[in-house]
DNA sequence: GTCGATACGTTATAATATAACATCAGCTGG
DNA sequence: CCAGCTGATGTTATATTATAACGTATCGAC
């Protein structure tokens, strides 16, 4: 994944990700539940790490009779099945750009503009196997998020 | 730093840290306080992440009259200057095991004991870097955190 | 001495997350 | 069919983490 173009088909992108989260589901033998699907959907329709009182908020708009649990519960079955990651650093949640592959989620996140994009590479991941190994560590999950600015925003900004 | 190990001698190892730091701050101009001195030294005393809420529990059993807002402020200002590090999972803060020298708080952690280690290492934070800019990102602050076992509690689960 | 800057105390509240328990839908074995 | 189990959701309450806003104090520069 890359940072978003802006001129991208914003809804074929969503529906994509539906589709795709379907199959791992049933891959899995977990259930999609409407409840479920729905956040996902909002998750990726923001296509921004969001907040899941901002999804509750969504959900309520829509008429949805819902509470935080509801919301928590819904994020939580998401991520166990690897269709969302959580963002440590923004307490928010955006969609996993490559469900079904093991990865170890690392996130370029612009402190301009907001924008996410998952990095898609092994050198990191196997890098901090390597050092942990060196200390008898045993590798469980990887938190890896970078503050910084996405290609766009530095170039308003001017050449720094 | 390592996982720290049982035997080690802990009333030395806070002196040192709060040394470091007094001489840090002096370099940077900084004005150690006592609040923040002794927030510095509880965060070390446990030897372990520790959350806000926990310091100010510890704070006030000394007699002193804080609220949130002052352990805030004072992580905030060891956070600025380097002297302690946040762990965005945990929502806890670490004392830094080398302050002063510029780098990227890499950190294990232990899901059965939650012991705590800073990486020491480059090549993650070359291999971030390295991707990042392939992106065209400029890279910021980066947070890497690895959940995991220790040594130790590797050994009392049995090899695996 | 007073002005400005910085730190801290205090009260209130925002934002994020979970506990606990009731209900319901769907499945399974009899 | 239906009793009993499991997992999902609704609902209420509350825990946990973090900050806003404003007043007071301290200290150094001028």
């Amino acid at each position: 994944m890359t940072f978003p173009v802006p001129q991208h088909d914003h809804g074929a992108c969503i529906r994509s990700a539906l589709d795709v989260a379907e199959s791992e589901c049933r891959r899995q033998g977990a259930k999609l539940t409407e409840t479920r699907r729905r956040v996902l959907e909002l998750v990726w329709k923001s296509h921004q790490p969001v907040g899941a009182y901002a999804l509750l908020e969504l959900l309520t708009k829509e008429g949805w009779s819902a509470g935080p649990p509801t919301v928590y519960r819904a994020l939580e079955f998401l991520v166990r099945t690897g269709l969302v990651h959580r963002i440590a650093l923004l307490n928010a949640f955006v969609g996993c750009s490559r469900p079904g592959q093991v990865h170890a989620g690392a996130f370029l996140l612009c402190s301009q503009c907001g924008a996410a994009a998952e990095l898609d590479d092994e050198s990191i991941s196997h890098a901090i196997v390597e050092a942990a190994g060196r200390l008898g560590f045993s590798v469980g999950r990887q938190t890896i998020e970078v503050e910084g600015l996405c290609p766009s925003c530095r170039e308003k900004e001017g050449v720094s």
